[in-house]
DNA sequence: ACCTGAACACCGTTCAAGT
DNA sequence: ACCTGAACACCGTTCAAGT
């Protein structure tokens, strides 16, 4: 079947398929890709730049997704939204996270996330030096929650005993509702950290 | 060849030589960790238990060399000890980072490192329902920072003009001491909202 | 007990050949 | 322009065969 009037494949086509076997639970990879389409792998490389450009396309495609209209508001309600948007992507395409750490973001709309964020901390008067490390805080702070996300139910297994871990992994929740809980206590440790951090570096309204 | 009178390979043989690998850049795998040693891949097989144990057993050797005797102090002290102590390590050995995200810890000596961080924050006055919650957030924290130093040098690359964040890339530092920065940061503002957070829960000692 | 070599079911990528 | 099939250099794991 070489060449069909009409194109099998297309960017849009990939990406598609490509969200489905990330969803599905299956290990991602070209060739599995390539076999849910009903093609060969070598048939990909026609539309996209191989397995990395398609999970970035992936990447682009869930962002603009999770976030509609981009977000006004203080520092405070910027932080909170995109990290909870960003939780929000990950709970819901868990099997991506592993696939896009460390990887290089050129996508124009996450680069446009980012951006908002860095305008917003900057207007609110953190230190012009510090934002893009900030930023890099709240990235990591997202990205290691998703990764939470991907992880196995029980991400310590102590075999011998211990003096308080076994003890509170038995007494509290697992899975998703650990995971949601610790996320939740992690935002709050979040933002008022930065609170301080602002409160430090810009001393309160002589006026107060 | 078949065996030799004294056996070629053992745990510490094949643990010792996947730090190398892992440590050298080239990506790790039991063929070409197989291939370093001069083996067969499947020889691997008669010691160890595959692909993820030997990740599990260097994990375990570095954790153990990081941290030769258990931190004592106030719950602040332990919590930023382990936290540089893992972050050295990380630093020390990136490209294992990448390899344990996301896998069961089942090591002891890694077990003991959060048995005691999670015993000084039930002793350092925190809700012991938030505990294990607080572990998974430092955790996250360390594993965040951590892929950080294993991420390409830039991790943003904007392509059209931004607002904000073009200009704090083009003027702030980059590579390992955008990432310091970004480190040192962070652990302030964990730092600080882990305060917050002990502050609101138990409130001061009426005494004051 | 320990190592090998062959086998199996995979990877990601390139490229000449076909229409 | 678009798809195929073959090729290349890899993966991780199992297992019968050899000493």
């Amino acid at each position: 079947m070489p060449r069909p009037r009409q194109a099998l494949l297309s960017p849009d086509v990939i990406a598609d398929a490509a969200m489905a076997l990330i969803d599905s639970g299956s290990p991602f990879g070209v060739n599995a890709l390539a076999r849910r389409l009903g093609v060969t792998a070598s048939s990909l490389y026609h539309h996209v730049d191989g397995h990395d450009a398609i999970i970035e396309l992936v990447r682009g495609r869930l962002v603009r997704r999770y976030t509609p209209d981009l977000p006004r508001g203080t520092w405070e309600e910027i932080v909170e939204r995109t990290v909870r948007l960003q939780r929000a992507m990950y709970a819901g395409h868990p099997a991506l996270v592993p696939l896009i750490v460390g990887k290089t973001i050129t996508d124009e709309g996450v680069i446009e996330q980012y951006d908002v964020l860095a305008t917003a901390l900057v207007e609110g008067g953190f230190p012009r030096a510090d934002v893009l490390s900030i930023v890099a805080v709240i990235d990591s702070f997202a990205l290691g929650f998703g990764l939470d996300l991907a992880s196995p139910e029980n991400i310590w297994e102590p075999e011998n005993d211990t003096r308080t871990l076994g003890a509170l992994i038995a007494d509290g929740p697992s899975g998703r509702e650990r995971s949601d809980r610790a996320f939740e206590v992690g935002l709050a440790v979040l933002l008022d950290g930065l609170r301080s951090r602002l409160a430090a570096s810009a001393p309160p309204d002589p006026e107060h």
